[in-house]
DNA sequence: AATCCACAGGAAGCCCGGGAAC
DNA sequence: GTTCCCGGGCTTCCTGTGGATT
């Protein structure tokens, strides 16, 4: 392993966990973001911002670069600048969001006025993550932020996973707070990638959450390719990505909206696998055997999900397209799923519940079904396996409630012709 | 030309679990 | 704690389809 030749310099730069220092093609949504943020460093009262854009455009790694930058800024101005990134994605209710934020603050304050200080105002030195009253919460964040002349940012990533779950209730309390704080103001971040998700919004945070509006555009392939360039020389060695290798990933990640993430991740694994080959150089078969891992992967992922009865449909194509040659009709499915039912001692659903299952699995593009008429013998659905079956097994296999597929047999009776 | 196969897929309604309202 | 309501999974029943077969 020691001989063979290095790929990677440092990966960790294609993760999307990192923030780069330069955002090709952001310019403009970084401008006007600082542009915004900054106002309230010259006094005027800050406007919560709401930006949106598809998966992988740069949303969060710009906010979180002009956050560093504004942070680091504000030493010299006179407002002191706190940022507070969230991923509502994980901290998902009005209690935990305020707990945190007010955390940040009181650890603040307890480094600049000591442990006393707390004690005499009444302030607790930490709110517990579970047990206090919501309003006690944010009244404590309330006054250790008033404490001082100072801008309270609080990064809302994935805004529409919090709405959903808990409620637009908080961000009504946070857009609302600059009306009653006599020292400190706060602005509100909310990033998304689903655009509708504002009309489920009381209209009064709606108007004050979107007082500011950045789009994301999605990067065009040329875009994508000089990212993917910035990236690659900080991360693999020298020379090793051969000819075109940057050019195929930006143009299928810009077929996916235009998606830098996953551009990033498809040159990751095209290294990952040109490093296990022992090559030398990283090239256009390497990525495109990465592209269809990630496909798979996918699959996997959602056959994974996949409710028990769907997966047993998908186990039954999956015995058809091993063992017999003849193209899979739906009629045969279900003559496997039936029997594949009894052995494992399920439920047995209807053909028609069956028909709706094998549409369910074609959208999710696990499998094709096509509608055809075979004249004297009817009308049926063809039916071609759109994934590896060793995959699918062991996908499958996973489910509990279907346990040790190897027992299963297939009946001859089933395969007749 | 008539028939018929073997399903597709629409419509209506049942049942059940879970959350909101009382 | 009870009641109400809703949505999703599922069944029953049904009509439609179009080319191979008669």
């Amino acid at each position: 392993m020691l001989e063979t030749k290095q790929i990677f310099k440092n990966r960790e730069y294609l993760r999307p966990s990192y923030t780069p220092d330069e955002l090709p093609h952001r310019d403009e949504q970084i401008h006007q973001l600082a542009r915004i943020l900054a106002a309230p460093l010259r006094g005027e009262t800050p406007s919560n911002i709401f930006l949106y854009g598809k998966p992988g455009t740069g949303k969060t790694a710009t906010v979180r670069y002009v956050a560093k930058e504004l942070e680091r800024v504000s030493d010299r101005a006179p407002l002191k600048v706190k940022v507070v990134y969230l991923n509502c994605e994980i901290v998902n209710t009005q209690y935990r969001i305020l707990a945190t934020i007010s955390d940040v603050f009181l650890r603040n304050l307890e480094d600049t006025r000591g442990e006393k200080f707390l004690k005499s105002a009444g302030l607790p030195r930490r709110v517990p993550m579970t047990g206090w009253p919501t309003d006690e919460v944010y009244h404590s964040f309330f006054r250790a932020l008033d404490e001082d002349r100072q801008l309270a940012v609080v990064i809302l990533d994935e805004i529409d996973k919090l709405v959903q779950r808990s409620g637009d209730e908080i961000l009504y309390l946070l857009t609302r707070m600059n009306l009653d704080l006599k020292n400190a103001k706060v602005a509100v971040v909310g990033i998304s990638n689903d655009t509708n998700f504002m009309e489920y919004l009381d209209p009064r945070v709606r108007s004050s959450l979107s007082e500011e509006e950045i789009v994301f555009p999605a990067y065009n392939a040329l875009q994508l390719k000089d990212i993917l360039e910035k990236r690659a020389k900080i991360s693999f060695m020298d020379g090793v990505i051969g000819n075109g290798v940057i050019q195929l990933c930006a143009a299928h990640a810009a077929r996916e909206h235009g998606d830098a993430r996953r551009a990033l991740d498809m040159l990751r694994v095209a290294g990952e696998l040109a490093e296990r080959d022992g090559a030398e150089l990283v090239t256009v078969e390497h990525v495109r055997r990465a592209y269809e891992k990630i496909e798979q992967d996918k699959m996997v992922e959602i056959i994974r999900t996949l409710p028990t009865q769907s997966k047993l449909v998908l186990y039954s194509v999956v015995l058809l397209a091993e063992r017999t040659p003849r193209r899979i009709v739906s009629g045969d499915v279900y003559e496997v799923y039936q029997d594949l039912c009894h052995q494992i001692g399920l439920d047995v659903l209807t053909r028609r519940r069956i028909s709706d299952l094998i549409s369910e699995l074609d959208m999710l593009g696990i499998i094709n079904a096509q509608v055809i008429n075979r004249g004297r013998h009817g009308r049926t659905k063809e039916i071609k396996l759109n994934i590896h079956p060793t995959q699918a097994r062991a996908a499958i296999h996973e489910d509990y409630s279907i346990g040790s597929l190897e027992t299963l047999i297939l009946p001859s009776q089933s395969l007749r012709t």
